[in-house]
DNA sequence: CTGTGGGCCGCAGGCCGACAA
DNA sequence: TTGTCGGCCTGCGGCCCACAG
């Protein structure tokens, strides 16, 4: 029942910040962490429970790749158990097995076209070239039908040809019931994979939810507040039952502290940082001596999954995120100002094995352009106390690792107070001596109502915009869903809020495609042949089979740029009806509802 | 969010047989029947549990009419507290509610028409005259919207269209909408109702699944073995979380048994029987001095829940369902072998208060004719004690009822262990005086073969005609009622006892007009227009679609005077069809049943 | 090279009368 | 009286190319 799925499209759809701890490996397991990764909006009540040390060194006995039935969403199920002896493997003595190659693969956001029930799918000439099975050109066209499996191991059938004007490679039979089935949007990504076995592979990576933008206000997908926890669970509700519940951690790590082999779930993209961590990693950060001021880089995934961003930013302090019930954890350690500070709104702490200092000079020089994080705090004791029973890692012991370490050479070069906490073989490429001359604070944005901002991503280049969301009552707002089950379909509801006023919540997938209830699932309003505002009122009247035109309180949307905008109709309508991705509309139907 | 709906349009969801106690009322609870009723196939598991008395006296603080709001499942939610004091509506007093005539409604079972997706659904004639309103005949074609409410108050259009030719009504426009909304299909009823509030309304009334046929081979849903129940779960899963659950079952006993208040959740049509047992109906049972070999009849909602039927029995033994756990408890106190048992093989047992004791005589004089029942169960020790703590109702206490009780003359008339046990307001037309008077044993209409044989009352004028049944073996005793209200006028079905024959009920009310089972409910067999016996078994094999002209065992009637006949062959036809008011027919189809 | 728009075609949904049960 | 069937029409899904960025 509960069979290991395939590794590498595991990870394929995991995406490329997540690494599993090999088995027979030694993590650090945070109750902390593990709690925050609940899917429960109730904060995991530890009060009640005998002490629970901050971090318990474990053996990994077992990793399970498992994935949502419904959803696809992958997870992995740990199976640890506190290590007392000693035994085990440290992180340089698995690095092989991180390093290795992963199979080719290629992730694509769906656009709009790929995703509107059109139907097809422009596959991208390096996808098709280095993954897809070679075509015959000699046919005209070239076509062939091309089978992949996905994460559970179903098959799908893809017709694939090339033609076109000029030519291009399409997936087109097929493709729309994968989206169909699969309730893709624009946004959500793909993933194929050419296994090594030499099958090939398809998997789905869902777009971090619109919802997200409106309840955190942010795009990012890398960390966030526990707050997001929250939507994630109201929107899996209906879902499966492989979620994180309170009990769940509490059972784990009871557990952990007790000394008794336990098991954790571990969704990687829901947003909250690891709570398995390799043991290495987190004692070689925290042999950084952390102090208010120092500069850091940190790896986020860009909102799209299909790249890793690193933003910057200045330690501000140096403390426990929990005085009261983890005084003497690690986690979410250091307290940070970032240069983008609206982009991260929601990271404020993060854990010291997460980041990595950049700086060789210390941050006591900042321009007036910098966040303005308190002095005061920089002259905190920077020195924070571990107790060395559950941590015994000497703060300055460089030297352990000896030549053992691939870092060992950037260490040496770097003796002086220099933070090192780089983690696995993810930044090997970096180049520290470019990036860290590139490396400036960012001038300071002043957003003033931090109730209703938004933040969106994300261009080509890697660079960032900062767009600033309009104040509106929340009640308009669209709180977004990323996917929609069979269950969640009829959720989506109308609701009648008062005998004269129906707010529909409708979302926009690809193109034109509306989800409503029921009964409409499936009717398709073409946003793009609509000319004008009173085309509009005049299609969702037929659409719901209002007697008279719908009076539209309200239109807001989100475009593809990730643009928040209010409609009205002496904005220019064909803009909205070009671009709109989600929207919600509040109607005012003084008539009643036919059927 | 609890609100409670509209009670015509629940009750004619639930089916004519359902009746919740009033607020209130006074009704005995059965943590018996309450686990019965719960959709766990677990059965639940009380050893554990403090000692709870076998029934418990609540009053009725609240009924709430409720309904899933995905599956439109109606269920009621039933606050009670302990009654120690002995204050609160006895049943004779609530009358008053029970007589008031519910309002017009019609069910009808979809076909496979009405369910495809194919469009529209063919509106009975009955349905469109007495409940739509009025269409305007003048148009060509006549045609209207009309606007249902269902039972969450949601409003649905429909067009509802005269056309055709033949000219019928029909609703198109919408009601694709809705079947699918509502998801429903082919054997599925749907009510429509009108409201005392003028209101057109809508229900849904979903097949007791294709299952139970195989599972029970009985077509039908009244009383039933918890194996229904586990199969409804399984039906139920992906529905609501508002079916009862083990725990709520302990929970509410344990309330009940220490006197506090509770909740109970019914869901009428999990065809469990009724565990909150209004208090004058139980102890009315109770007083009868049950023994073996009594013989008795019980109501049965049909199977498309359109009617009521009869069907008779004899008590084979009285003695607790749970002699280990709940020796002392009414429920399902009497193990019943049924005239015709193929038809309700699933139920052994039944409680008191839903069977009536039909025969005057004593069992013991019947003649050779009578069905070959064990004498020496009659012989077993016909008292069966009950714990005069828990139920402090004296078996032969009839005069405690005093005047309050409309049966006490009936009752000190027929003190000589005649079996009393009329339940509810059901009966009160009945005259008494009248009854015995006209209570004599019918002449022995001697049947030759007595496999068929039919029997029935009626009269035009109130008048109720008593009328021994024949000595027939009891499976093919049809036991007519006394009055016949406009509800029962279609009480009809078929009964396919053996794959080569199949006995049939009909009932002729007014003049000629005949009903028959669900799927040829409102068929009219216009007996007038028959001059002759294989006329009308030419016409009774189209009816039914049969291969061959039935071959007709007996035909039996009684004519509007109240005289009983038989019919052959041999005898004045025309004069059958002129005067029949009720008839049984027994078939012999060789043939087996087409479509 | 690839995203988007519009044309076009086939099919399913849905309304109809014919016909027979 | 009403269930089912086949016809017919419309609108949506889905495949295609043109064109532009």
């Amino acid at each position: 029942m509960e069979k290991s799925l395939d590794s590498e499209l595991w990870h394929a759809c995991a995406g490329g910040m997540v690494k599993m701890p090999p088995v027979s490996s030694k993590v650090f397991y945070f109750p902390q962490g593990h709690a925050e990764h609940a899917s429960s909006s109730a904060v995991v009540d530890f009060t009640h429970l005998p002490r629970i040390p901050p971090l318990i060194l474990c053996n990994v006995t077992s990793v399970k790749f498992l994935a949502d039935p419904k959803t696809d969403d992958v997870y992995a199920k740990i199976g640890l158990i506190p290590n007392s002896s000693g035994t085990g493997l440290d992180q340089e003595q698995v690095l092989d097995d991180n390093v290795k190659q992963p199979p080719v693969s290629f992730a694509k956001t769906l656009t709009q076209s790929d995703a509107n029930n059109g139907g097809g799918f422009s596959v991208p000439r390096y996808c098709a070239d280095t993954i897809f099975p070679r075509l015959d050109f000699t046919a005209d066209p070239p076509v062939q039908n091309i089978v992949a499996k996905d994460i559970h191991g179903e098959t799908w059938k893809f017709r694939h040809i090339y033609r076109g004007t000029p030519r291009r490679h399409l997936l087109t039979t097929g493709w729309s019931a994968f989206v169909n089935h699969k309730r893709l949007m624009a946004g959500d990504s793909v993933v194929f994979l050419r296994a090594v076995s030499g099958d090939l592979c398809i998997g789905v990576r869902r777009m971090k939810s619109h919802g997200e933008m409106k309840t955190s206000s942010s795009g990012w997908s890398g960390l966030s507040d526990s707050c997001f926890s929250a939507f994630m669970i109201k929107n899996a509700n209906g879902g499966c039952g492989s979620r994180v519940s309170a009990e769940m951690v509490v059972e784990a790590a009871l557990k952990a502290a007790s000394g008794k082999a336990f098991e954790v779930l571990y969704h990687p993209r829901m947003s909250t940082p690891e709570f398995c961590v390799m043991a290495g990693t987190v004692r070689q950060a925290m042999m950084v001596r952390w102090c208010g001021g120092m500069r850091f880089k940190m790896a986020f995934e860009t909102e799209d999954s299909s790249r890793i961003s690193w933003f910057m930013g200045n330690v501000s302090a140096v403390r426990p995120a929990d005085t009261i019930h983890w005084p003497d954890s690690p986690w979410r350690l250091l307290e940070v100002a970032w240069d983008e500070p609206e982009m991260l709104q929601n990271v404020k702490r993060v854990s010291p094995w997460l980041v990595e200092p950049v700086s060789i000079i210390p941050a006591l020089d900042l321009s007036p352009f910098s966040p303005p994080f308190k002095r005061p705090r920089l002259l905190q004791p920077p020195d924070f106390s571990i107790n060395p029973n559950e941590f015994p890692i000497p703060k300055f012991a460089s030297n352990l690792f000896g030549s053992r370490n691939f870092l060992t050479g950037y260490h040496n070069n770097n003796n002086n107070n220099v933070p090192v906490g780089m983690q696995g073989a993810r930044h090997t490429q970096f180049n520290n001596s470019k990036f860290q001359s590139s490396a400036r604070p960012a001038s300071a944005t002043n957003i003033s109502d931090n109730n209703v901002s938004c933040l969106l991503t994300m261009a080509q280049n890697n660079s960032i915009k900062n767009k600033e969301e309009p104040k509106v009552p929340p009640r308009f707002v669209l709180f977004g869903r990323p996917i929609l089950t069979e269950q969640e379909i009829s959720v989506l509801h109308h609701e009648k809020t008062s005998s004269n006023d129906c707010s529909f919540n409708l979302e926009t997938t690809r193109h034109c495609k509306v989800f409503m209830e029921a009964e409409d699932v499936g009717r398709t309003l073409d946003l793009s042949v609509l000319r004008s505002y009173n085309a509009l009122r005049e299609k969702l009247s037929q659409m719901f089979k209002l007697e008279n035109p719908v009076m539209l309180h309200n239109v807001m949307y989100y475009d593809s740029q990730g643009e928040f905008k209010h409609v009205t109709d002496h904005e220019p309508f064909r803009e909205f009806a070009r671009t709109a991705r989600k929207l919600k509309i509040q109607m005012d139907s003084t008539t009643s509802r036919n059927s």
